[in-house]
RNA sequence: GGGGACGUAGGUCAGCUUGGUGGACUGCCAGCCUCGGGCGCUGGAUGUCAUGGGUUCAAGUCCCAUCGUCCCCA
């Protein structure tokens, strides 16, 4: 009946307010009195803690450690590589007051640590003993967005984690940075069951400052292309002017070689877009809050009794199994109403118990993700994890088919332009120029989003002017 | 960078054209009724009409400014 308490779009028609309703009714977070920021709420940030406790446990086993910078970082600091400030000067917050007194040396809100982190790095480090140095930095990261903000996708202040690690040798930094983006590509597929694909950035679109850029792109369902993840190899361009030496075993001084990297909760927009359905979220069991949800369903007082019996026994069981689940014991609302209610919050498995359900020994087993309803009886309750774990497969089947439909070659300008509106990934021989590529972003809104480290370049021309092309990226309008 | 929309109850919004005692739905609270896909009934609480100024006997409504938010395009 009340159709305005769930999603009142659906996500073919309109799909920005259908992610925006999403993100709200869901409760994962809420918009915060200033603009472009967010507040997660509990269901949001468990999600990030899934995410979060993942990434951390296959650090860890990398040899990285935590660590914690401050929030504020002077400009004398910040200012200290040229491009790196360049480039993110325009969009720094700035505190310039101590009270009603004037900061002389002003002070950023970090819109990242790399400064910061190797003015102390230097210090820190002395000899080829000290090295290889892997610290990374839950935190959050400041920058200014003044236009088309959108929650989890574009925010002024976003989680996200940053890691910084020093190296003796330019290979071993090299092997680092792809180290961690097969981290990153592992739990992004593997637990938001969202299909990358990683390759370079280009030298327009790498970070500023890095001598080249990794990064991992994903495709959503309105065409757009979503990076989900980069990791920098940053040479010595830091270590020069932030002096981050080391004497090596024949006492000769070199500046050390370095990386940065970071994931933000920017892959839980991902998430948000990739799965969900016009009733709501979708969650993938292995992030989701709570994984099976228990419906009781009965009529009289000695129903209840018997339903409720049931269902406390059961969901020992589950617990048992150390799956997540949680009871519906709201009184005052109809089962009809729980339906939809969970499945707005996106909980992958309902279980529905009631006393015809008893007499057969079985409960009623609900997938969100396919809507599939089947019977499971009471000896195969302790399977739920195996259909938790199927479920999390074809997610990731049903995304990556998506993103296989939507990523084509094309050889040549027009036809590119044609196929860019109706978004998806493409394949684009392309010469290296900037020039062109600027041109491209400048007529159709595409930009290269990743040189694939698969793509071959064959003989080929590039698709804007016509000359010898030297890769093939993926161009696509973006996020 | 360009454009558009909006700000009234917790939420969604009507009311503004044509100034005259602030409304609907939903949610919330209490009670009754039950519950296998958003049940029904009864009663109740809830407002800095974004802010500041102006016009007027009188402003949610007209005028000006400010602040804030969202969306679309590049």
């Amino acid at each position: 009946m009340s159709k305005e308490i769930g999603i009142t779009v659906s996500k073919k028609d309109d799909f920005s307010e259908w992610y925006t309703q999403v993100v709200l009714k869901a409760e994962l977070a809420d918009y915060a009195p200033v603009k472009g920021l967010i507040v997660l709420r509990p269901d949001g940030y468990s999600i990030w803690e899934s995410i979060k406790s993942v990434m951390d446990q296959k650090f860890k086993k990398e040899g990285i450690r935590n660590g914690f910078l401050p929030l504020l970082i002077p400009e004398s600091l910040l200012s200290k590589e040229k491009k790196h400030f360049a480039g993110f000067n325009p969009e720094a917050f700035w505190v310039t007051l101590s009270g009603n007194n004037e900061i002389g040396d002003r002070l950023a809100l970090r819109p990242t640590s790399e400064t910061l982190a190797y003015s102390l790095y230097s210090k820190w480090i002395k000899s080829w003993r000290d090295l290889p140095l892997k610290i990374n930095f839950w935190n959050s990261a400041l920058r200014a967005e003044i236009k088309s903000t959108k929650p989890f996708i574009r925010n002024s202040e976003f989680l996200w984690q940053e890691g910084h690690t020093v190296h003796a040798s330019k290979e071993e930094a090299e092997n680092e940075v792809m180290k961690i983006l097969d981290i990153y590509k592992d739990t992004v597929e593997g637990e938001l069951a969202i299909p990358v694909i990683t390759g370079k950035k280009s030298e327009k679109e790498k970070f500023v400052g890095a001598v080249y850029t990794t990064t991992m792109e994903s495709l959503m369902p309105d065409g757009k292309a979503l990076q989900m993840g980069t990791s920098h190899f940053l040479g010595q361009n830091f270590a020069k002017p932030f002096n981050v030496k080391f004497s090596d075993k024949d006492n000769v001084e070199n500046f050390a070689w370095q990386t940065s990297w970071g994931v933000s909760w920017r892959v839980i927009g991902g998430m948000i877009m990739v799965h969900g359905d016009d009733k709501g979220l979708v969650l993938p069991p292995k992030v989701a809050p709570i994984q099976v949800v228990i419906i009781p369903i009965y009529y009289s007082e000695e129903d209840a009794k018997k339903v409720a019996e049931m269902v406390n026994e059961i969901e020992k069981r589950l617990l048992t199994k150390k799956i997540r689940v949680h009871v519906d014991r709201r009184n005052e609302l109809t089962p009809g109403f729980k339906f939809h209610d969970w499945e707005m919050k996106g909980i992958p498995l309902r279980l529905e118990i009631g006393p015809k359900d008893i007499a057969k020994q079985k409960v009623v087993m609900a997938k969100r993700f396919n809507q599939e309803k089947s019977d499971l009886s009471f000896d195969q309750i302790d399977d739920v994890q195996l259909v938790l774990d199927k479920i999390q497969g074809e997610m990731f089947s049903a995304a990556k088919k998506m993103l296989e439909e939507n990523t084509s070659k094309v050889t040549n300008y027009e036809q590119l332009k044609s196929k860019l509106e109706k978004g998806g990934l493409f394949y684009a021989p392309w010469c290296g120029k900037e020039v062109c590529e600027e041109k491209i972003k400048e007529e159709t809104g595409a930009d290269i989003r990743v040189i694939p480290f698969d793509s071959k370049n064959e003989d080929t021309k590039c698709v804007y002017c016509k000359e010898k092309s030297v890769v093939v990226p993926i161009f696509a309008r973006g996020y």
